[in-house]
DNA sequence: ATACAGTTGAAACTGATTATCAATTTAAAA
DNA sequence: TTTTAAATTGATAATCAGTTTCAACTGTAT
C-alpha cells in the first residue's frame, strides 16, 4: 500500500496529521525490516540509532497511528506484546501465519484460499466478511 | 470433551493434581455459561456467588490449568484480556469466530472448511498443521 | 489418624501500554 | 519571513492484566 516516505506525508495530511522526524524514522525502520514482526520495544531499539532522543511513548503512539491509517497491521503472536508488520496490499486481506510450536519460527502464507469458507459464512450467517486473522500452529519442516 | 465434574477428578488425578472446591466451582461456572467467552474477571465475579472466599489469583491459576489440560481454550478477542470457552470436541480443531466490528457481537462457526487450505500448507510449506485460530471481522446481519 | 505434596488467598510485584502535561515543532496563514 | 494555532513530543506517573511469593491450609494415599 505505501511505497515510501513520500506518500506518508499525503496520508497524514489527509487526516490533519503532521509529518515529524520521529514518524519518518519509525516508518523507515519498519520498511527496512520488512518481513519481520517487530514489537514496539524492538522498533524503539532500532529507531534510536537514527533518532536517539526519541521516547518510547512516541513509538507506541506512532505505531498505533500507522495501524489506524492502515499503513501497518498489528498482530498478536501470543508472546505478551503487540507486533507490527508493513501492509503490502491494502485492498487484500491480511496474510496467514504459520507458527512452529517447537522453534517458534513464523512462516507467511501468500495464498488466501478462504473464498469458499467466506462464501459459506456470508450465506449461512448473513455476515459480511471484511478481513480475517488466521494462525496455524504446528511443526515446521525442520522440527517435525 | 468433558462431560461433567465427574471426570474432572480423573483428568486431574492423571497428572497428580487435586480436586478442590475452587476448581470444581470454576468449571461449574464455565459449564453453566457455555456459549459465552468469559474473561478471568468475569469468571471470578460469577464464581464468587458459590465460593465467596475465592481469590482472583486462584481463578487465574485454575483457568490456566484447565487450558493446559485441554478442558478449556484461551481465546483472544483483542479487548485487552484473555477469554476462555469450554472445549466441546477435544480431537477437533478450534472453531472459528465472527466478530462484528460495529456491535461487537461474536458468532461461532461450526463448519471448519479449512482442509483444502491446510493441505496446501502441508504441501507447499512442509508444515504439519496441528491447530488453528481463525477470526473473521465484518458486519453481522443486524449491523449491515 | 498421619504425612506430605499440592493448593490457597493476600499482597507484592511485573511488564506492557496509556494518560498527563509542559515544552517544542509543524504547517499554514499573514 | 514572521506569526499563529494546533499537533506532537519526551519524561514521568498511572493503569491494568497477569504472575510470583509465602505462610497457612487441605486433599489424598497410606
Ligand atoms: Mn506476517
Ligand atoms: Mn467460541
Ligand atoms: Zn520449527
Ligand atoms: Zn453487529
Amino acid at each position: 500500500m505505501i511505497d515510501s516516505i513520500e506518500n506518508l506525508k499525503e496520508i497524514l495530511k489527509e487526516k490533519g496529521y503532521k509529518l515529524t522526524p520521529q514518524r519518518r524514522a519509525i516508518l523507515d525502520t519498519i520498511i527496512k525490516n520488512q518481513g519481520e514482526h517487530l514489537s514496539t520495544e524492538e522498533v524503539y531499539d532500532y529507531v534510536k540509532k537514527d533518532c536517539p532522543e526519541i521516547g518510547l511513548a512516541t513509538v507506541y503512539r506512532t505505531l498505533q497511528l500507522l495501524d489506524d491509517l492502515g499503513v501497518i497491521t498489528k498482530i498478536n503472536l501470543d508472546d505478551g506484546c503487540a507486533r507490527y508488520e508493513l501492509n503490502i496490499n491494502s485492498e487484500d486481506h491480511q496474510h496467514h501465519h504459520l507458527i512452529c510450536s517447537k522453534c517458534g519460527n513464523i512462516l507467511e502464507v501468500e495464498v488466501d484460499l478462504l473464498e469458499h469458507l467466506e462464501n459459506e459464512i456470508q450465506k449461512n450467517y448473513d455476515f459480511e466478511v471484511k478481513d480475517h486473522k488466521v494462525k496455524f500452529f504446528g511443526l515446521c519442516s525442520k522440527c517435525k
